[in-house]
RNA sequence: GCCCAGGUGGUGGAACGGUAGACACAGGGGACUUAAAAUCCCCCGGGGCAACCCAUGCGGGUUCGAUUCCCGCCCUGGGCACCA
């Protein structure tokens, strides 16, 4: 038994134990309450865990711990997310395989999970990359299939080239690929796509009763992208040749210009202010719309298919690239605006996207700022027709978010909400369009031409049908060969795999097999749901174990999965729960994101404005002084950790360096949970510190142990200090409850050392003959031993057992407030005058506020403070705080 | 530009609208020690001999009382970004 922490001593024999006892094996009870703890499912990449990971890990393991002390049936699982695109590219560029790859990745980080005491229940260890799951992930993809949620279709679909596959809208950033920062190019591609959209009010709506970070709601709510307008059509003229014509009457020359309507064309477009449509001066149409091969005419073909030609070519990070200046041609045709009459141009320009609404809009230069751009640029009209309730505003684009219509027929004078319900019904009225709700949201790219993820399981038949493979013949499985990288074409290396490929359908003719796999998003749509019941092989789960099971009571993992991982993991479980397969409509009831953990990093080339560090001590300077430096000095400056960088800090060397409990406790001390931190020796040796001054006072006060200090102290009376240190006790368990709850992991931990502190305090002035101070003392020591179980459980567990308790701390009962101690006796009033501190005394609790006013009063030193003034009022907060008012 | 989250000592950070700086780290002083480590005790926002005064990014406001609530700015970090 070490007097102190030494943590080489017996960190690693409790781990030990731990795994010979299978302590953290959870088996089902549905008799008890269960919790279900998750972190997000990692990739496991080749450099293993740096302690930045275990930001997301330790949290989670101590609510886990305290929910398990506290009775709850708990489920703490641990699995791979293997498939995909990083697992592939890390086999090609080693030229290995990704599946044994993958397979001793994960190895690491699980024997790096062990090491720190994260208890996990490898017992239900997933991998999704195996058949035995991805034969669940295949069969969901048929049920989607079934339900209409999945289809096969021609897309211009993001492609990167250097990853050779196409991406999800979700996986562009910026126009460039997510993984490898490469620019995404636009290709047709028949893709396969998930139906997502079908479900975005109800994923808008649920959001609503999620105890989630309010910014991952509103990142999902913009990803949504909800917007309420109304969708009409506009029909499609030229002007008449020879036109305009000019006419003498009375008293004036009149110009008139005839238009021509162009047969029968027409075409929607899609407007959230549809009260400014008598401003609508011109309309534009995408370059990709349908509709532009017909109506531009003759004379202006060329000049417009090189306009169209050019806005192709462009990238999409070009095109839409902040500041650039807005381009667009005539089209040399005209648009009728229903509610005028007028005759309108058309233009074709790219800040029109074809992607979203119908690709083709109505122009409002007097009131969208877009529009309002170009029409400046091309010299088009622009016109006023909301006038805002005061009348400051009158620049142009004027804002017009509430305010009443002007030059707008027999609508104006009508408010601009008002108006856009009645305009709206008048479109309905003419039957020329209708009210109409738009999402930003798109259809879910599944399909990806690459090797490693699950077979999409359809067959193509001879005559260009779907059929899916049969159920039994699931999972469909990856062939295992030694070539697999993705090619130019578009189309995944199983496609050169014959024996793969060449199929039969069910008639018996010869047929294609479908050879795109799956992102690697759907495996982690549903793999929660798999850890309720993990090695079923007659079904993906059993409904009860999965009811029993979910919601996911705690989901952790870092920010950075906001929309992606979390929006479609939703949609699965919207989809199964329609189909009666699950009775949650939303898989992750609570959602907390971890802060990151920064390291210093050395650079040579500084940024300007950026702060500058040189040397250890981190001398601050300019980056004009930098410049002088010399070429090869080297700056610091703060990073998240990674391989590439050089800045990582494995778990092995800090648990070597400093023992994982200590690890463990600096985590959680350093800053709230959700606060970045930087990474700093300095301070986990004051972690160190904190478990050295527990085993200290537990080693001081082993021999004076009462085991029974529950009888002894039923009918005792206690002295003062006895009584405070009960307090003390209490307070500290409901508190450091409290806090663990509410993820305050650094107040629970700070709580925890100032309960030490109170208890060191104690000892010294203890007088262990008396039996009531050895039980007092006992009950808080104990107390101090199971509250830092979840936090620092091999410590726990080493004093634990060194005062001779039986089993793990982890098995013991959490401990109960009394709320009988956490009422104090005495309070300490504070003195106010005008809100200024200017005193305090002790008085019993419950003291009347005529009382305390009294004292207060009469308080020598408040008595300066009121001399030559009248005391005007006096706030009296019961046992807490008297202010005197006075002038 | 828009949406989040922040701005408190030398440092990390605490604070149901009620004693600003808990708990720590670093630093300083002292005890013990031949010495060092460890441990223990004391000091530690600024100014002032003191009584006190000033101080939670800046400017207003609400309140008996504001780090906390409201309005307007400035800065930092993160996310989104021509979505009509």
């Amino acid at each position: 038994m070490p007097s102190r922490y030494e943590p080489l001593e017996f960190e690693a024999k409790w781990r030990k134990r731990w795994k010979a006892a299978d302590l953290f094996r959870t088996r089902e009870d549905p008799h008890r309450q269960k919790f279900y703890g998750l972190d997000f499912f990692p990739y496991p990449s080749g450099a293993g865990l740096s302690v930045g990971h275990l930001r997301n890990y330790i949290p989670t393991d101590v609510l886990c711990r305290m929910k398990h002390m506290q009775g709850r049936n708990v489920l703490h699982p641990m699995g791979w997310d293997a498939f995909g695109l990083p697992a592939e590219n890390e086999a090609i560029a080693k030229k290995s395989h990704p599946a044994p790859m993958v397979r001793e990745y994960a190895e690491t980080y699980k024997r790096q999970e062990d090491l720190v005491g994260i208890s996990y229940d490898w017992h239900r260890e997933l991998n999704s990359s195996s058949p035995e799951f991805y034969r669940w992930t295949q069969w969901i993809f048929q049920l989607l299939y079934r339900k209409g949620l999945a289809y096969h279709g021609e897309y211009p679909a993001n492609w990167c080239p250097k990853d050779k596959t196409v991406l999800a809208n979700e996986e562009v950033e910026g126009g460039l690929c997510w993984r490898c920062g490469t620019r995404v190019e636009k290709r047709m591609l028949k893709q396969w796509f998930f139906k997502i959209t079908a479900y975005a009010q109800r994923l808008l709506d649920d959001l609503e009763d999620l105890d989630w970070p309010e910014g991952i709601k509103q990142m999902q709510r913009n990803w949504i992208g909800r917007s309420e307008g109304v969708e009409f059509e506009w029909q499609v003229s030229r002007m008449e040749l020879g036109a305009p014509k000019t006419e003498h009457n009375e008293n004036a020359i009149v110009t008139h210009t005839e238009y021509m309507p162009v047969d029968g064309r027409s075409f929607r477009v899609f407007t959230t202010r549809i009260d400014t449509v008598y401003g609508a001066t011109f309309c534009v149409l995408a370059p990709e719309h349908p509709l532009i091969d017909s109506i531009v005419p003759v004379h202006r073909h060329a000049e417009v298919a090189d306009y169209i030609e050019n806005a192709k070519r462009m990238s999409e990070q070009d095109r839409l690239a902040t500041g650039r200046v807005k381009t667009g041609i005539f089209s040399g045709a005209f648009a009728k605006n229903p509610f005028t009459n007028e005759h309108v141009p058309i233009w074709i320009a790219d800040y029109v996207l074809m992607g979203y609404g119908t690709g083709a809009i109505m122009a409002v230069p007097g009131h969208d700022e877009r529009d309002h751009e170009f029409a400046l640029k091309n010299e088009l009209e622009i016109r006023q027709v909301i006038a805002p309730e005061s009348m400051t505003a009158v620049e142009l684009p004027f804002e017009s978010e509430a305010g009443v219509l002007v030059s707008s027929g027999d609508f104006s004078g009508i408010a601009c909400d008002e108006a856009q319900s009645r305009m709206g019904e008048w479109v309905e009225s003419q039957g020329i369009g209708e009210r109409k709700i738009n999402y930003r949201l798109r259809d879910w790219l599944i399909s990806r031409q690459r090797y490693w993820g699950s077979p999409i399981p359809v067959i193509h038949t001879e005559a260009g049908e779907i059929e899916l493979v049969p159920e039994a013949e699931l999972p469909v499985l990856l062939p295992d060969v030694d070539h697999y990288e993705p090619t130019e074409t578009g189309e995944s290396p199983l496609a050169a795999i014959p024996e793969f490929l060449n199929v039969t359908d069910s008639k018996g003719r010869p047929a294609r097999r479908e050879t795109d796999t799956m992102g690697g998003f759907a495996c982690s749509s549903w793999y929660f749901l798999r850890f309720a019941d993990p090695h079923n092989d007659e079904k993906a789960w059993d409904k009860k174990k999965a009811d029993y099971w979910m919601p996911v009571d705690c989901y952790v993992g870092g920010a950075e999965h906001a929309v992606m991982h979390l929006l479609y993991a939703r949609f699965w479980t919207k989809v199964l729960y329609d189909e009666g397969l699950v009775s949650c409509k939303e898989p992750f009831a609570v959602l907390r994101n971890q802060g990151m953990l920064l390291a210093p990093t050395p650079f040579r080339e500084p940024r300007s404005n950026e702060t500058i560090k040189v040397g250890e001590e981190g001398i601050q300077i300019t980056y004009e002084e930098a410049q002088s430096l010399p070429e090869d000095q080297v700056f610091w400056r703060w990073e998240k950790m990674s391989k590439s960088k050089g800045n990582v800090v494995t778990p092995d060397e800090a648990v070597d360096k400093y023992g994982a409990d200590a690890l463990r406790v600096y985590e959680l001390f350093e800053a709230p949970f959700s606060a970045t931190i930087q990474w700093s020796d300095e301070r986990v040796g004051g972690a160190i510190n904190f478990l050295n001054r527990v085993f200290k006072l537990t080693d001081d006060f082993r021999e004076n142990f009462e085991p029974n200090w529950r009888a002894a102290l039923r009918s005792s009376s206690l002295s003062e200090s006895e009584l405070g240190l009960r307090q003390a006790t209490h307070f500290a368990i409901r508190k450091i409850t409290d806090d663990i709850e509410t993820f305050a992991f650094n107040t629970a931990v700070s709580s925890l050392m100032e309960f030490r502190n109170s208890v060191a305090d104690f000892a010294k002035h203890a007088d262990n003959d008396r039996m009531e101070s050895r039980s007092v003392m006992s009950e808080a020591v104990e107390t101090l031993l199971l509250l830092l179980a979840p936090i620092a459980p091999h410590t726990s567990d080493e004093i634990w057992e060194s005062y001779g308790f039986d089993g793990f701390t982890y098995q013991a009962e959490w401990p109960e407030c009394d709320p009988r101690f956490l009422v104090k006796q005495t309070v300490t009033l504070v003195v106010q005058v005008n809100g200024k501190m200017r005193a305090s005394f002790d008085a019993p609790a419950g003291l009347s506020p005529e009382d305390a006013e009294g004292i207060a009063l009469e308080h020598e030193r408040v008595l300066p403070f009121l001399e030559g003034k009248t005391v005007r009022k006096v706030i009296v907060v019961p046992d807490k705080i008297v202010n005197i008012v006075a002038n």
